[in-house]
RNA sequence: GGGCGGAUAGCCAAGCGGUCAACGGCGGCAGACUGUAAAUCUGCUCUCUCUGAGUUCGGGGGUUCGAAUCCCUCUCCGCCCA
């Protein structure tokens, strides 16, 4: 077993700290708290996610204790992280909703049953004043602002809130309430993972180990993977948009998503990628589909894929829009599709020679188009189709 | 508490009385090219009944024939002094 206790410390891991120590414990066969912590600010999980929930299955499989950390108080602050503004408070139902979303999102990946689901509002929501001097005498101001995010506000002149200072001492308490023997997240949660370190020392127990992972980088592949950047691939999408987003990630980035989101062996991972790109990815489509669906649901969404793009067939499900018969002018048409956010994007569309009709390009706003018996089949751009049928 | 500076479209950022729906960059969309991409080139990127019109430059009020640009006030932010 000793070569998945290395794929353990080594896949998609960026750093541990501290390492040796980790080991050690592993090969001892210890059983160890793996703490996860997740602000349920949102009710959507995207692949970005999966790459630190996918670490924690991988503790899981190997017998060990594995905690869900559901940050519903501190959800209420946010993490500073990547942040210019304090977070809108959610209330207790929100709250309530997203966390039963996350764990069935969650459960895609990881065994719920065998998961200690808590939440950090059960401890924090009762300190006192004296509790939360003691928490803050922990740290002190210069070690504060080195974190690198209150840098670079300092450096540009942007506003950091008290409150603030207080998600990194909130967050390394929580490890001492759970007895964390060792946290995961993201290379952009080293400092706040490092504070559990510092808060546990400071509670009298020993600290925890802490594995940070790679960032994956969302579809556009630059920034990371983000649902406010438009850039993710929804852990709850169909199975037709997991592929096809897939598909679009640019080529540099297969190899790290296939380390991050698939079971593929370097070597294999290797091979795919030295032969065809577009071979490779839609092997890499298909892994990912069948995480989030089944086998079934990636090789149908493959076919359909195929068909769409590679042949410019068009794709099974069109939505079905019914017209009186008659002629409309194109602009009409355009804007009655619902396939653009505004009727001047419509105007735009056709002139730019995105607007199809049966696969025969139009540019005249004022074209008329027969409604009749056989259906008419409306393209705008390469993916938004619309069919009109007659009543 | 006092002094100074700032708030411009999704983001960054120019403009500082008319020619401003507002330079430029990023992002996004579309077309060409492709392998589905990327890169590259081209066009578009507030709305509408679209060769014209309407609504935008933190909020409100004012000056002016005319304001993103000047004045007053409010809100928010930063810096410096206490």
């Amino acid at each position: 077993m000793n070569d998945k206790i290395e794929q353990l410390l080594i896949r998609g891991v960026v750093e541990i700290n501290i390492k040796a120590d980790l080991e050690k414990k592993l090969r001892f066969g210890k059983k160890l708290r793996i703490k996860l912590g997740i602000d349920p600010t949102g009710s959507d999980l995207h692949l970005g996610h999966l790459v630190a929930l996918r670490k924690l299955a991988e503790f899981q499989k190997l017998g060990h204790q594995v905690v869900l950390l559901f940050g519903t108080f501190t959800g209420k602050i946010g993490d500073p992280t990547g942040k210019d503004k304090m977070r809108q408070p959610l209330t207790d139902a929100e709250i309530n909703k997203n966390m039963q979303s996350y764990l069935e999102q969650a459960g895609k990946v990881l065994d719920i049953s065998k998961t200690e689901v808590v939440k950090n509002g059960d401890w924090l929501a009762k300190m006192n004043f004296e509790d939360i001097l003691k928490l803050a005498g922990s740290f002190t101001v210069s070690q504060m602002i080195q974190r690198d995010m209150f840098q670079e506000r300092l450096k540009n002149n942007r506003d950091i809130n008290m409150v603030e200072f207080f998600y990194p001492l909130m967050q390394g308490y929580d490890s001492v309430a759970i007895k964390a023997d060792v946290e995961l997240g993201g290379t952009d949660q080293l400092f706040n993972l490092m504070a559990g370190r510092k808060i546990q020392e400071a509670y009298g127990m020993t600290p925890q180990n802490i594995m940070t992972m790679s960032i994956l980088e969302g579809t556009s592949g630059v920034e990371k993977m983000s649902k406010s950047l438009d850039n993710y691939i929804g852990v709850m999408e169909s199975s037709k948009q997991i592929f096809g987003k897939t598909m679009s990630i640019p080529d540099h980035l297969m190899s790290k998503y296939f380390e991050l989101l698939t079971d593929l062996s370097r070597h294999d991972i290797d091979q795919l990628l030295a032969g065809h790109p577009r071979d490779a990815k839609l092997q890499l489509a298909e892994e990912i589909t069948t995480m989030l669906h089944d086998e079934k649901a990636a090789h149908k969404a493959r076919e359909e894929f195929l068909n769409v793009f590679a042949q410019g067939g068009l794709p099974s499900d069109i939505a079905e829009m019914k017209l009186a018969q008659g002629e409309y002018p194109l602009l009409d048409l355009v804007i009655k599709s619902e396939l653009c956010v505004s009727n001047s994007e419509a105007r735009r569309k056709i002139g730019e020679g995105a607007v199809k009709i049966d696969d025969i390009k139009y540019n005249q706003l004022d074209e008329p188009i027969l409604i009749n018996d056989d259906p008419k089949v409306l393209q705008v751009g390469k993916r938004k189709f619309v069919k009109f049928v007659a009543e």
